[in-house]
Formats: C-alpha cells, structure tokens, sequence
DNA sequence: CCTACCGATCGGTAGG
DNA sequence: CCTACCGATCGGTAGG
C-alpha cells in the first residue's frame, strides 16, 4: 500500500533542509534545528530520513541528475552551438529561480557527503562538465567561438550562472528574462563595445 | 617588549585555520582539528587568539581591507575603464593564487561571523562593490562598454574570478598569465567570433 | 511521532 | 603550553 502522506513529509524535510544547508551550511544545520522548522522532535525525522547524511545526498544527486539529463536534450538538438550555450544559460537560470535552495547545496555542500557518495557526486559532476566542454570545443572548431582555452571559458560560464543565488533577487527591478539577456550579452558578446 | 614569537604562532594559527576553513568549512572545523594541524593543544590556542570567531574574523577583514585597498589605487589611476577592469581581474586572481584559502574564508565563510562583525563585513563587501560598479557605470557613460545592466556585469566579473579557485591548479596546462588572458578575452571581448 | 537517553564531541576555562 | 575539566549540544537509538 501507498503511503503519500510520509512521501510528502519526506519531501517537506527535504525541502526546508535545502533551506538551512543554503543559508548555515551543512555542519552549521542541526538534526533539532531542522526538526524546529518541520514542526516536530529530531527523533521523529528518523521514521522520514536514514540519516543526516542521506538528505544531503538526496537533495545533491536530484540537482545533478537534473542537469546532466537536461544537457543531453540540449546538445542532442540541431541548434547552432552558439544557441546551445544560450540553453544551457537558461537551464541554469531557470533551476536557479525555481529551486535555489538545493541548486545552491549541490552547489556548495556536496563536499561533506560521505564516500563513497562523495566520489559519485565528484564523477556526476565531471560528467556535466565535459558534456559542457565538449559544446565548447565544437563551437570553437566550428568557427562560431573565439580560439580561447576551453577550460576557462567553461568555468567562467559556469560561475557566472552559479552565483546568481548569492545576488539576484527575482522580482527586484531586474527580471529571470532581462538576467537571462544581460548574462548573455556579456558571456557572449562581451563588456566592451566594439 | 616585542614578542616576535608570539606575532608568528598566531599567523601560523590564522593560515592553518584558513586551510582548514577552506576544506572543511568553519562550522566543520574543530578547534581541536585546528590544534592537531599547529602542533598543540586546542587549550593551548587560546593563548594567542581570543576565540574561534575572532580567527575567521581576522581572515576575512585581513582579505576585504587588502581589497578595498586595491580598488582604490586602480580607480585613482588615469587608465582606460577597460584597463582599470582588467587591473582588478588580475588583482583578484593574483591574490587567489598567492592567498588562496584566506580569499576563499572570505568569500564562503563569512557568513558565520557573529554580529557586530558580521554587519561590518557586509558593509565592507558592499563598499568593494559600489566602487567597482561605479567603473563599469562610469566606462558604460564614456561608451567604451556597451549598455548592459552594471549589477549583472559587475556580478558576473566578480563570480568568473571568484570561482577560479575552485577549479584553477596553478602550473597544470596553464599559466596564471595565461589564465588572465583568456578570462579578460572572454569577459571583455566575448565568446562568440565577431 | 514522542520521551528518554546514549556516547561523542563541541568551544572554552581554571590552574598551574 | 599542558592536564583536567565544564556545560552544552551533537547525530542517533530504544521502546513505546
């Protein structure tokens, strides 16, 4: 038999535990302080969660799943490679507004999962990352990019989208569409006027 | 009477700490790990710094001030807008790979600063990014940089080289020089081929 | 889902 | 700079 109501208060924990890893980091966040903001006595989680470490993994491999199944569908279309990226910087964005909190614990508190989760997180990573470079590459081999390291532009991209949860506040004179085309503008066109 | 002794045990404390922080994060860091990694007892510490808080607090300021600093010899210079860009670009990634972990203690763990500190490094963060914000303002006005919004630019300079140390292994594939050409290539000129 | 509780570890102090 | 120790809090379990 079903049980939705214990799925849905997993999910509940899950979901106010992305919001304290984002805002006291993982060893920052207490099993009773997140108790306190489910609304019932640390004890109790256990009949939702294994343990402490099981959330952040949960909340972890969803986002990277996410992503890198996301960029399958992206690089799968038959759109110019300078498009893609634009995608990619959409995709970003898009989760970002919609899911920030466990984005930014993917993010940022990954690094105290416990192996061997830790090294399958690092590799879901690196997977995302070459898919990403290898859009790169093919742009520049095409023609469409500038000659420049790879590397840098990727992680350049990459930081650039990443750290919209630490400024961007939707809403607040700028909107997800104007982020979208002014984080564009200067990643692809560049500050300088030419 | 000067203690130079004294003067050197506490920085030694401060860069381990910062090391430590940087890995581990500051809520994830015992004092007793931080002890084992100076060569003495946590109790022993307490005779060269006050708290756990005041050495995080001596890390980041020690960072925000060197950069403030900074900013205003750039922006008193007569150079180009550009130019005063791509001065801060190379501050920022000449201090990440002299002063790597305190520059990364800044920029994630500050958060766990106990008010009044907390409060005066926000304020300190801020007065960094109104100045750098006026330059981008100020090279958009002159027209040397095209009409984008000055927060995404600014955020999105800030975040490619914030980001640097997470991924950047000096010496490995790329020079540090190298690694400030391509990024300025990319942030001021662009990815796509014009 | 709660009460009661475990052993471990935390930041920090007393006293020498 | 160390030993010895403090009260508080940690993640987690037993038992109902």
């Amino acid at each position: 038999m079903l049980k939705p109501e214990k799925i849905s208060k997993r999910q509940l924990i899950l979901a106010e535990a992305a919001k304290l890893f984002k805002d006291r980091g993982y060893s920052g966040t207490s099993m009773r302080d997140l108790a306190g903001q489910v609304g019932m006595e640390a004890a109790s989680m256990y009949n939702h969660i294994k343990a402490k470490d099981e959330i952040l993994a949960s909340i972890c491999f969803r986002i990277s799943d996410l992503y890198i199944s996301q960029l399958g569908e992206i690089s799968a279309t038959a759109a110019s490679y300078g498009d893609k990226i634009k995608a990619l910087i959409r995709l970003h964005i898009r989760l970002m507004v919609e899911d920030g909190p466990a984005v930014s614990v993917a993010n940022h508190d990954w690094k105290y999962l416990p192996e061997p989760k830790l090294g399958e997180f690092k590799q879901a990573r690196k997977t995302y990352e070459k898919g990403f470079a290898a859009l790169i590459e093919a742009g520049i081999a095409a023609g469409e990019f500038q000659p420049v390291n790879v590397s840098v532009a990727l992680f350049t991209i990459l930081s650039a989208v990443r750290w919209i949860e630490l400024w961007y506040r939707p809403g607040r004179e700028l909107s997800a569409e104007e982020l979208e085309a002014n984080i564009i503008t200067v990643l692809l066109h560049g500050l300088e006027r030419k």
